[in-house]
DNA sequence: ACGCAATCTTATCACTGTCAAGATTGAAAA
DNA sequence: TTTTCAATCTTGACAGTGATAAGATTGCGT
């Protein structure tokens, strides 16, 4: 008879959406289960039959996370064929998806437990970073010599990331540009 | 007449060493100022008298890492004068430090109001990195393009530390030539 | 129609950061 | 020396947190 069913239908989904959306917006240290429940219109103990812990839930919302990122990656994969320029665009979409939310980078890495060899965004550009590679030094290019240039690279573009999202060091104005420049001063 | 005198006298100082100590066993997430004061034989209001609230001791404890590694930093720039390898090792120095204190690196860079342009380890990096690359490319090297090689350096070299301390990506077992080999992978 | 498993609520627990009030102290000022 | 005052610490409280157990409500398969 109430406004409300007793049964929500949707409370995972909607915590998840919810909880991402808030983390947005304020970041995690002030994100409470029992505030997001009753933003909701939920009892504090609801979403403990979805999510194990808070933990949990942060995970799934971290996962959530990856998955967009690797969409955008995946989806400028397929726009762009150029193999000579697919390094650069792949480069500079994973930076702009952390600066577009700048609170989502702190968030997916902030554990104890990284695991960068599961982390799909890397495994995406793998692949595309050694074909590049070989593209570019030829076949003379020993395995050993391969994996550091391929990790260098890693580490440039997932450093830049970091930057791009905290004042002070790229040109926010020019962001794009700024990004382009910086991953062609390296020659790896 | 008891043990313990009403003054512990140093509190300020035991509670940022303590404080420190915990977060590099156990994380900052499970950090608690009530466990803190207790472990050191005090009441739980005792660090409100030192500290506005629990950020401002997060905040000091950071302060303090940070000049730790800086000072790391400095005695690496007295240690090695030649030029053209001071560059390879204040880098390698930057990665080590947090591989050797995993969980700094995380605590560190876990706000929402990182501030990189008075971060005192990139400061100390800009001068030495900019002289490098003069000396590598000449006069012929125009501002813009400094600033970018400089900036590419940087986000190498900090991203390499966030890889240093995850498993998988590094091999641990030979980590200083790893190291090494990756920052010479690249050339600026 | 029945019954079960999933979902949600209520009540409660231990724990957290923080503050106000007051106790204790060292050191400067008289 | 005595007084006084600011710094330091304790006690006791408050609201908010994650989490759990016990029970209410519901949809769904049989």
């Amino acid at each position: 008879m109430s406004g409300k069913p007793y049964h929500h239908g949707n409370l995972k989904r909607e915590f998840i959406e919810k909880g991402l959306k808030y983390i947005d917006r304020y970041g995690v240290e002030s994100l409470s289960m029992r505030k997001l429940a009753e933003s909701i219109g939920v009892s504090s103990a609801a979403p403990y039959a979805h999510f194990a812990n808070k933990d949990a839930f942060l995970s799934a919302i971290r996962e959530y996370i990856t998955d967009s990122l690797s969409d955008a990656l995946r989806s400028e994969l397929e726009a762009c064929q150029d193999p000579t320029k697919v390094m650069l665009m792949l480069g500079r979409r994973y930076v702009l998806f952390f600066y577009e939310n700048p609170l989502y980078f702190q968030f997916l890495f902030t554990r104890k437990d990284i695991d960068f060899i599961s982390y799909e965004p890397f495994l995406l550009f793998r692949p595309v970073a050694e074909e590049f590679l070989k593209g570019l030094h030829g076949k003379q290019l020993s395995g050993e010599s391969l994996r550091c240039k391929t990790t260098a690279m890693w580490a440039l573009v997932h450093g830049l990331a970091q930057f791009a999202l905290i004042g002070g060091v790229l040109d926010k104005n020019n962001l794009e540009q700024e990004i382009n420049s910086i991953l062609c001063a390296v020659e790896v």
